[in-house]
DNA sequence: GAAGTGGATATACC
DNA sequence: ACTGGTATATCCACTTC
């Protein structure tokens, strides 16, 4: 039979010693459908390109012998086929061997190394290697053709019969849909706990919440106030057990293809298996009746059979979080910045605290987590698909895995049209020489003169160092371990190192990457639709992430030369750039990296941008500088030390009235929100007015207001990052005091917290700001002089100081407020 | 015990 | 450890006088 279906999860099992690849999808009659296919398992033997007939024959003779026989296995080369492949960018003739399955792949391979042979592709995951083999891309459109499996077939040792799902289908062949022709609208399911409790497993779950795209919404509870009634949307189950039951109940009654989290592979996914082995509830949510899973390794993952656990955090650090404006990738900052909705508030207590009168909200508050949560993945979805049928692996997978792993699965996948052989993961001595290695110098950094300057123009390059890479053709395959006359070449690690001119693979791959985001980009200007743009972006998000994967040390492409070129021709572009513009008369005020700012003077912006033709034409290969913007006004300030520009520090006002601020203490989340807001305020009038008069009242009015301790405690808190265990911490900084005290006081500390705290007034004279820490909800007065000279000043004075306005003076009476205030 | 300096730490920029 | 390097700034830890 014939039918339409898009793949979204795969799993394998082994039957009769081969591989069987299960991949669960849906078809366009919103069914759920499991295709059964066969996979071949090898690996492949690099000869030298030069051997002889005979050398190879005897290599593969060699091979042929080499066999493991243990517990009963009897493991050995089931086909040797010679072929002629290309490994970096050089032809080889590699051995195609063949074993029964994937697990007998994996030892043969090893043994077969431990010979002195080289070994590739035995490091690459089943699932990779069967989208790469058999084309059957996650997320993509198919017509499938296959037999159905009937009850009782043994094509597969009956396994169909277990599945929860409609139909099986024995797999022949698939025909792929053009990518915009069909959409796909997932059904998913969000959840949330609550617990007293927060470290794993150790307290009850007191409630679950369920939020799915169609709509439900369920809170289960075994807890309930003492009169009983409770809102429609809640279920009392009789114990915990109950409800985690009822949990798996629901879940498969939806029979959703996403469940999906916030932080749930750190928290709620193992937080419900923990007390559901404890309970002996059953939870059998995998199509096969199987339970909940944790992946092993460094990075645990929750994993179902056959429905796809996402945990959204993830996939917002990786895909959003360099965009974002949110301080924290917290549900409620996340959900305010995507949906324009907050979390519920809500007081947490001790549920044996817990008021008749306050279950009502917390049922409330539990309930709109999930549905905070089913509304983001709903908002992300596009960008979840295309990532996925991009980078070519499944959603499960794309939206956990950082950007480096994101790049190189991208790689592996698009090989074949090279004909290459997949190079190895670094293993052990590698990496940590690889780690150890010198840093290399990255960017150019331009030092700016302070001042207020008018009418500014900004030019950057477009994927830079993406472009330069491409232009360059810098990779692993392409650096030559001999100077040639004709090749790229550049002085960077304290040597010259030389890139051939014939065009490597991985150049090649990331030129389409660019080139395809530059063709999405204007389709979607065009005609917008968020696929288009969750596919322009994704090809950007790659682009701009190739820089660095080839400068990770845990890259399969890894090359410091390539990654020390690419940052050593950007310098040389960039500077370059900065003279031409230069002679055309421009005074250029500032570049980091990729962009330069730069005086516009009596010049139109036709000019200015004829003047970027000019220097495009100029550029090499497909290097391409465009206007970032046109500025009225910018401010460049001093260091605090000393008298030159800071660098990364400016604030401009665009033509078109937005404010750009970047590296000022407003931006940055450490500093009190008195501190930030005033500053902001002092930028903003100095910026449209070009007059410091009302932006230096304004100061006084706050440091008045300071002084009189009329500012709210809320506004002088300070927030710093928890980013390590406190027992590993050498330096005790005020935050390390501040989450001390925390934990005395039992309260829970997540990994990564942001600590709160404030500076008070202390009896005795203390020389430490750390002696002054008290936490929020500790009674106390703030600390005027440490809030005057440590917070409100420095955030302004370097501003003001532009305008040769002193800020000393304005402390002035400041001893006053000590001791004897109190 | 004050002053100076380098280290540890957090955060931002591109 | 989960892309890279460049940069500012604070506060602590330690040395020196």
């Amino acid at each position: 039979m014939k039918i339409d279906f898009i793949p979204i999860d795969y799993d394998h099992f082994e039957f009769n010693k081969r591989d069987i690849i299960k991949v669960i999808g849906r078809t366009d009659k919103g069914k759920r459908l499991c295709l059964f296919d066969e996979i071949d398992s090898f690996f492949w033997v690099l000869l030298d390109k030069k051997l002889s007939k005979e050398k190879i024959k005897s290599a593969i003779k060699k091979i042929e012998k080499v066999r493991i026989k243990e517990e009963g296995k009897d493991i050995k080369a089931i086909k040797i086929i010679p072929v002629e492949k290309n490994f970096l960018g050089k032809p080889v003739t590699a051995l195609k061997i063949f074993t029964k399955n994937n697990a007998e792949m994996k030892v043969l391979a090893n043994k077969v190394e431990s010979e002195n042979f080289t070994v590739r592709g035995n490091d690459l995951n089943i699932i990779t290697r069967y989208i790469i083999e058999k084309d059957l891309i996650p997320s993509y459109w198919y017509e499938v053709e296959g037999d159905i499996l009937t009850e009782d077939s043994l094509d597969f040792g009956g396994i169909q019969k277990s599945l929860d799902v409609e139909f099986c289908l024995k797999l022949k062949k698939t025909k792929v849909y053009d990518q915009f022709e069909k959409s796909f609208n997932p059904k998913a399911v969000a959840f949330d706990i609550e617990c007293d409790d927060i470290s794993l497993g150790e307290g009850e779950i007191l409630m679950i919440s369920l939020a799915s795209s169609e709509g439900f919404k369920k809170v289960l509870t075994w807890k309930k106030p003492s009169h009983g009634r409770k809102p429609e949307y809640v279920e009392i189950l009789k114990d915990e057990k109950e409800m985690l039951e009822k949990f798996s109940e629901y879940v498969s009654k939806i029979s959703p293809d996403f469940l999906v989290g916030y932080y749930s592979d750190h928290f709620d996914f193992p937080y419900i298996k923990t007390r559901a082995e404890k309970l002996k509830a059953k939870i059998n949510l995998g199509i096969d009746g199987s339970g909940l899973k944790l992946t092993k390794g460094k990075n645990v993952a929750g994993k179902i059979k056959g429905i796809v656990h996402i945990d959204l955090l993830n996939f917002i650090d990786t895909a959003y979080s360099q965009y974002m404006q949110s301080e924290t990738l917290s549900l409620n900052e996340v959900a305010k910045e995507f949906l324009g909705e907050e979390k519920v508030k809500f007081e947490f207590k001790h549920s044996s605290k817990m008021e008749d009168s306050e279950w009502e909200k917390y049922y409330e508050y539990n309930l709109h987590d999930s549905v905070l949560t089913i509304k983001l993945f709903e908002k992300m979805w596009p960008d979840l698909m295309e990532f996925s049928r991009v980078i070519q692996e499944p959603i499960f997978e794309v939206s956990r895995n950082g950007m480096s792993k994101n790049v190189e699965s991208y790689i592996l996948h698009n090989l074949k049209q090279f004909n290459e052989v997949p190079e190895k993961k670094p293993e052990h001595d590698e990496l940590s020489e690889r780690r150890n290695r010198e840093r290399y110098e990255g960017a150019f950094v331009f030092e700016p003169i302070p001042g207020l300057y008018e009418n500014i123009a900004m030019f950057d390059f477009t994927s830079s160092y993406g472009s330069v890479i491409v232009t360059y053709n810098l990779s692993k395959a392409t650096l030559l371990e001999k100077p040639e006359k004709d090749a790229y070449s550049i002085e960077t690690l304290g040597k010259k190192v030389y890139f051939s001119k014939k065009p490597g693979f991985l150049p090649e791959i990331l030129k389409e990457i660019i080139s395809k985001r530059k063709q999405f980009k204007k389709e979607l200007k065009e005609k917008p639709d968020a696929i288009k743009k969750a596919r322009s972006n994704a090809f950007k998000l790659l682009a701009n992430s190739y820089y660095g994967y080839q400068g990770f040390f845990g890259a399969r492409y890894y090359c410091v030369e390539a990654a020390a070129a690419s940052a050593a021709f950007a310098r040389k572009a960039i500077q370059e750039v900065i003279e031409k513009i230069t002679k055309e008369k421009h005074k250029v005020i500032y570049s980091d990296t990729d962009s330069i700012a730069f005086l516009r003077g009596k010049s139109s912006h036709e000019e200015i941008k004829k003047l970027l033709e000019k220097i495009n034409k100029g550029l090499p290969g497909i290097m391409e500088l465009e206007l970032e913007g046109f500025f009225k006004r910018g401010i460049w300030v001093t260091k605090r030390t000393g008298e030159i520009g800071a660098k990364k520090k400016y604030a401009l006002r665009g033509e078109d009235g937005k404010l750009k601020i970047r590296g000022f203490e407003t931006v940055r989340r450490d500093w009190c929100k008195l501190a930030r807001d005033t500053q902001n305020r002092v930028i903003r009038l100095v910026l449209d007015e070009g007059n410091e008069k009302k932006a230096l009242e304004y100061v006084k009015e706050v440091i008045k207001k300071l002084k009189e301790r009329k500012i709210d405690k809320k506004e002088i808190l300070i927030r710093t990052q928890l980013k390590k265990p406190l027992s590993e911490y050498k330096a005790i900084s005020p935050h390390v005091i501040a989450a001390r005290k925390m934990i005395e006081q039992e309260i829970p500390i997540a990994h990564g917290s942001l600590i709160e705290y404030y500076i008070a007034e202390t009896l005795e004279k203390k020389k430490l700001v750390r002696e002054k820490v008290k936490l929020p909800e500790e009674k106390g007065e703030y600390n005027l002089e440490y809030y005057l000279t440590k917070q409100i000043l420095p955030s302004v004075e370097n501003i003001l100081q532009v305008f040769n306005v002193e800020t000393k003076n304005l402390v002035e009476g400041k001893k006053q407020t000590t001791l004897g205030d109190f």
